[in-house]
RNA sequence: GCCGUUGUAGCUCAACUGGUAGAGCAACUGACUUGUAAUCAGUAGGUUGGGGGUUCAAGUCCUCUCGACGGCACCA
């Protein structure tokens, strides 16, 4: 095939393109900070980035596309660009077609570090204004590179693949729209979001990874095992049936159950309050934006949108000794934030949602003691529950309450309790809550996927704000020191994560409906219901199906709602006390004696066990 | 909020360039009395998200609006 674009003069006078070729530019160590780190996947995928870009530019024309930036990303890799037509699904597979012939044409990529005047000129002539913007940000000792295939060149650090042939097995994904620099005050670029891999193979398996994300979604998973639902007359606040409200109260139990056992006190507070204690804690100049507003009669009230100042009030409701402290107050919390449209994502983000927050009031001394115990805490919950995790440390954010001094004291409190434990952390600067910063505990799902849900944020404001007091060892007056936490974050995320983790198949202690019992025909149904009673006595969560349908079709039905137990009932088991016992998954079943069975999955239940 | 896509029966989806809404499953009724992933037949079900407009005629075109989806920005 013929390149399209014939280049009619230099793209730079006097200047050499060289052959780019990863291979040697790693064996040389050259330009460590750009190459050294990079795998030949990542090069390959840049390329094809460069490959896109070339393909859009011949489909539109070179004059209609300016080029923003086009970097590799996890899983792939986008380039933004200007253009004036929007793009549709079909566009992406024609410019596929093309990217395919640019990369059978085998094109070259050559590299040539060229002066900052000499790129200047030549983006100028080509109307890449956005290079340009690139360019003049660029520090005036940076060395500066352009890349070339064919027709097409780019402004680009590299490195690349040798020529456009070497582009493996590639799919364009998605477009959006993207804010050139990431900065909403921008314009908004149109980003086309693609993959590569080195075969096709690999990038089948990718895109299976996809698909099988995409069965696990939880809003259709919701939907089909009727645990919630969403409604047009309130959006982003969800509804939880009955059978996710059985989850939702299992979670709370199970981390009532542990807080107890922890001196926790639980509470409640009102949804709403008088706006000036939104003014008092800093949460109106900091949050109004995402708070809700009303009026009752002539007050102005707002929903709470966290829980902290509710326990404050409650703090400050009695005097407390410092023998009293740690003080424990936990409350499954509804709140309301005022997310923007865009940002609504099924149970993942919502405009209201529960948190099963605490705050510790807490001695200056007991605060590694205290957040060590919640450590310990979060991981015991989420290794029932079988998650790996992984812990970040947020530091102070740009718009903060409090001296640096106080900053500085609480952030190392958090970084000590983490190394004292060894346990292994990242920094996430600026990440902090306005009035604190925060170890977030991040779970890995079955897909990999990582979900911010525990949290301990070490706060010296608020006790500060509400003007808390202890009476000290001495008589006189002390401020506590609070510390915010939560296990599941929300509860709402936490079991859309959940849904989407075991695809639907929740653990025994969790799921719905645990025993599905099936009569074989009608003549054991009064049977199958003695069954039940003596399962629900027992503590399990069992229904029947003794519809007139065949035994198949129930059992299909019972499978596709993933019990984790199907009992089957027929003559041979109602004479005998016995159920065929199906667990999720297994091939067949095996028949066991009823009441034995019920204390086993009892058992099962109260360990909670996987 | 921004860019783009999208909205048809409870669910999943169909209806060529405008010609007056249809299927499967579910539901309901009846028959079958069922042994480990779908028994058969029949019945009913929709102001095509909502408002306005163009047209002899709108699910289809235009416009406003609401919701959802994919991202961007945001996420104290």
């Amino acid at each position: 095939m013929e390149p399209r674009a014939e280049r009619t003069r230099p793209l730079v006078d006097g200047g050499v393109f060289l052959r780019s070729n990863i291979n040697e530019i790693v064996r040389k160590g050259g330009s460590k900070m750009a190459f050294g780190n990079q795998s030949k996947l990542e090069v390959m995928r840049h390329t094809t980035a460069h490959v896109l870009a070339q393909a859009v530019k011949r489909l539109y024309g070179a004059g209609a596309v300016k080029l923003g930036i086009g970097p590799v990303i996890a899983d792939g890799f986008y380039y933004d660009m200007a253009l004036e037509k929007p793009l549709s699904p079909e566009d992406l597979a024609a410019i596929e077609q093309v990217m395919a012939a640019i990369v059978r044409e085998n094109l070259p990529i050559l590299r040539k570090v060229v002066s900052r005047e000499e790129a200047l000129a030549w983006f100028e002539e080509l109307g890449e204004t956005f290079k340009l913007e690139i360019i003049r940000d660029l520090p005036e000792d940076a060395e500066l590179t352009v890349y070339e295939q064919g027709e097409f060149a780019d402004l680009c650090r590299g490195p690349h693949v040798s020529s456009t042939g070497e582009v493996g097995a590639f799919k364009l994904l998605h477009t959006s729209g993207a804010y050139w620099r990431g900065d909403a005050a921008n314009v908004m670029l149109q980003r086309i979001y693609g993959t590569a891999f080195g075969s096709v193979e690999e990038l089948e398996a990718h895109l299976a990874l996809i698909e099988e994300a995409k069965k696990r979604d939880h809003r259709k998973l919701g939907k089909d095992l009727d645990l919630f639902m969403f409604s047009e007359e309130a959006p982003g606040m969800p509804f939880f049936l009955p059978q996710g409200m059985i989850i939702r109260n299992e979670l709370e139990g199970f981390a009532r159950e542990l807080q107890r056992k922890r001196g926790y006190e639980e509470v409640r507070t009102p949804l709403m309050m008088n706006n000036r204690v939104w003014e008092q804690s800093g949460h109106w100049d900091h949050y109004k934006d995402n708070m809700y507003f009303t009026q009752v009669d002539d007050v102005k009230f707002a929903l709470k949108p966290m829980n902290c100042p509710g326990h404050m009030l409650i703090f400050k409701n009695s005097l407390h000794s410092y023998r009293e402290l740690p003080i424990r107050i936990s409350e499954f919390g509804q709140v309301h934030r005022h997310e923007m449209s865009g940002a609504l994502n099924g149970m993942m983000r919502v405009r209201t949602f529960c948190q099963d927050d605490a705050h510790l009031f807490v001695l200056p001394e007991q605060i590694g003691e205290e957040i060590g115990q919640v450590i310990e805490l979060i991981h015991h919950v989420y290794d029932v529950l079988g998650f790996a995790y992984t812990v970040e440390l947020s530091t102070r954010p740009d718009e903060k309450l409090g001296s640096d001094e106080l900053w500085d004291q609480a952030e190392q409190a958090l970084q000590n309790v983490l190394d004292q434990r060894g346990i292994p952390y990242q920094i996430n600067e600026g990440d902090g809550a306005f009035y604190g910063p925060k170890i977030d505990f991040h779970i890995l799902d079955s897909l990999k996927r990582s979900w911010q849900c525990g949290t301990i944020q070490l706060d010296f404001q608020m006790p500060d704000k509400f003007d808390l007091a202890y009476v000290g060892e001495d008589g006189r007056k002390h401020r506590p020191v609070v510390i915010h936490r939560a296990l599941y974050g929300s509860m709402e995320r936490f079991i859309g994560m959940l849904t989407e983790h075991f695809a639907g198949a929740f653990p025994l202690w969790l799921a719905p409906t645990q025993v599905m019992i099936l009569p074989v025909s009608e003549h054991q149904a009064a049977y199958a219901y003695q069954v039940k009673q003596l399962l629900t006595h027992a503590g399990v969560r069992a229904e029947v199906d003794a519809r007139q349908e065949k035994l198949g079709y129930r059992l299909r039905e019972a499978q596709l709602r993933k019990a984790p137990y199907v009992f089957v009932v027929g003559d041979r088991e109602m004479q005998a006390g016995e159920a065929s016992v199906r667990a999720r998954g297994a091939a067949q079943g095996t028949v066991c004696n009823v009441e034995e069975i019920a204390t086993q999955l009892a058992a099962d239940i109260r360990d909670r066990k996987r």
